[in-house]
DNA sequence: CTGTATCCCAGCAGATACTG
DNA sequence: CAGTATCTGCTGGGATACAG
C-alpha cells in the first residue's frame, strides 16, 4: 500500500485509515475520484482518440463505434470539465467544434500507456484465468 | 465483454483500431476492459491493501472503510477469477482465509502507480478545473 | 470468521426524436 | 454539424438478514 499512502484516499469519504490516511485539504478530489472518472466506459476511448491533435465531434463519433450521441457529450463535458480536454468552437456555418488535450491530459496518456502495456502482456493470462475459473465454477 | 475476442475494440464489436489510432494493432481498447475491471469502485483498494502480503477477509473489511461484505466478496471474486488474486482457505475454526497477490496482480501494482502519481500530482488542478468549470456553468 | 441471499434504488447508458 | 430532451431499461452497489 505503499503508492497510495502518501495522501491519496482509498473511498472517496472514507475516514483515515488503514487503505485511506487521506491527508488531503477540504474540496480535492480523491485519487479514487479521478481513477473513477477514467475508469468510465468511454473516457479512455476519447482520450486516445484525441492524442493525435484536436478532433472533432463528428471525428470522434466515426473514431469509437459503438458510442451514442448522448455518452460522447456527456463523457466530453466531464473530460472538459475536469480539465482534460478543451472545447474549442469555431462560429462557422455549419458549426464546428474541436477538443484538444490539456498538458495535463498529455501526462495521462504517459500514465495509462503503463496500464496498456500491463493490459496486452497479459491479455491470454487472464483470458485462461476466467476459462479456468468458470470451469472450476460451474455455477 | 469478452477479454480476448479477437479483434475486439472499444465496443467489444468494432473493427480494430477504430479507437485506437495509435500504433497499436492489437487494439488499445483491451485498457478499456482492465480499467472497467480495476476502475470498479474497490478493486484498487483491495489490490493496494493486498500489495502487503497475504491478507484475511477480515481484515480487508477493516482496511476499506466503507465497503459492504457484499461488495468485498464480489470484487474478490472477480480479483481471482481474473487471476490477480488467490484465494487460501485453512479448515481451521473458525475458517480462515487469505488473499495473496499473482505476480500478475504484483506487476499491475507498478503500473496502478504510474496513474496514482498522476492523480496525486493533478488532484489540485483537477478540483481547480472543476470549480472553474462549475463556475462557468451555472445551470 | 467468512461468506450467501434478497430486496431495492440511484445512476449509467441506449434509443429515439428534436433544434440552433 | 453539434448538440439537447425525454423515456426507459439495466446494473452496480448499499442495507439487511441468514448460513456454514
Amino acid at each position: 500500500m505503499d503508492f497510495l499512502s502518501a495522501g491519496a484516499s482509498c473511498a472517496g469519504s472514507a475516514p483515515a485509515g488503514a487503505c485511506a490516511p487521506s491527508a488531503d485539504a477540504a474540496g480535492l478530489c480523491s485519487v479514487e475520484d479521478v481513477l473513477d472518472r477514467i475508469g468510465s466506459k468511454w473516457s479512455v476511448c476519447i482520450l486516445v482518440a484525441a492524442a493525435s491533435g484536436p478532433i472533432r465531434f463528428s471525428a470522434l463519433e466515426r473514431a469509437i463505434p459503438g458510442i451514442s450521441r448522448r455518452m460522447l457529450t456527456l463523457t466530453l463535458r466531464n473530460l472538459e470539465r475536469d480539465g482534460l480536454l478543451v472545447r474549442t468552437s469555431y462560429p462557422t456555418v455549419p458549426p464546428r467544434v474541436e477538443y484538444s488535450m490539456t498538458p495535463m491530459a498529455v501526462e495521462l496518456q504517459a500514465a495509462l500507456l503503463t496500464l496498456t502495456t500491463w493490459a496486452r502482456r497479459h491479455q491470454a493470462d487472464i483470458a485462461a484465468a476466467r476459462a479456468r475459473y468458470d470451469e472450476r465454477t460451474p455455477g
